[in-house]
DNA sequence: TGACGATATATCGATCTGATATATATAACA
DNA sequence: TGTTATATATATCAGATCGATATATCGTCA
């Protein structure tokens, strides 16, 4: 999946900012997804020249200037082309384009070289991380006083990425806690 | 994690070529971690001139050279001072450089855009594909005639591995079963 | 016999990351 | 009051990574 189709996809619970962008993928959604500045900009760039979205521009006085992005009418159908070709891909390949580099998980397989007492830390570490992130997904309210992210988050498709989510993240703390034992004295 | 230790900790359960190497990281543990050929060999040209990791070259009569790797004591010391310190930093920084990519579950999250029918055929694919990996997982038995993999599979920590991924998996699918209705008509 | 897939190494353009630079506002704090 | 830190916001770029492609041999299946 495209940068591009990201950014697009973002922009259908409405108008936003580069930075705001970034900030979605940095919350819960960040378990998902995830993408750099570097990779952000650019594409806003070049979906504003191929007229996929457009922008306001808020000059305020002495603040740095903040362009607000809105998907177009070109954008929307231009993001139901490229979801149709991607799920067609998706379709005759199975996992499709799936990528997960754990480093976590890398660093636990090779703890074998590691002493117990550095091995025990890392495993609290995670977990105290782990109830951390999942108060942040169960949470239900407001995030902030003027929230324009409920559009998202409100969405059934949300909703269930939600629910698969603290699921998934409930066994995995759960299998962290009952078989630990295995990894340190 | 620098792709270096990852090759260093491959390379900790017997000598194996590049090839291999991608051949590991392109199974079951590819939910965890994965690499590129384009990453993978310039690695070990780089570790060999390191002196980290030494090659004994297989000029079979016809065949393409076969560069079996093996890790040195240099390799060990190093990927043990590696692995300490990314430990540390781990301790530091919660989820550390854990990224994911799931084109999938963005997929699913903007699929509002797409028709019912997509949706379903999608959903269904994945729930073959899921069915298909847990059986990859939970297959014990020897990979091939002559299989020097064992060493690695049968690790505490891969088995750790193994049962952290299929319990997850399993939830992932009985979730996905359950509530795939909120998806689509 | 020719197509296909597996084994095996290697390279490269396009893309992405992680770090850094710039600038302002606000909150904390000593 | 000065200063340190954090949040908002855009932008750039060297270095790392991916995905595709090239090359070559072997086995097998039709």
């Amino acid at each position: 999946m495209q940068t591009d189709t990201i950014c697009l996809g973002l922009l259908m619970s409405g108008p936003k900012t580069g930075y705001a962008i970034k900030g979605i993928l940095s919350g819960p959604l960040n378990q998902i997804y995830n993408l750099s500045f570097g990779s952000i900009y650019p594409a806003l760039g070049k979906l504003t020249r191929e007229k996929l979205v457009t922008f306001k521009q808020q000059s305020q006085d002495k603040k740095p200037d903040r362009k607000i992005y809105s998907i177009t009418k070109k954008g929307i159908n231009h993001l139901k082309e490229a979801l149709l070709q991607d799920a067609g891909n998706y379709i005759r390949s199975g996992n499709y384009g799936d990528q997960i580099k754990s480093e976590y998980a890398m660093l636990l397989l090779f703890s074998e070289a590691l002493p117990d007492e550095t091995v025990k830390l890392i495993i609290d570490e995670r977990i105290l991380y782990i109830r951390q992130f999942l108060n942040l997904i169960t949470y239900e309210g407001p995030l902030s006083e003027e929230d324009n992210l409920q559009p998202l988050r409100k969405s059934p498709q949300a909703k269930f990425m939600r629910g698969l989510m603290s699921e998934v993240i409930q066994t995995a703390l759960d299998y962290i806690e009952k078989n630990r034992k295995k990894l340190h004295g």
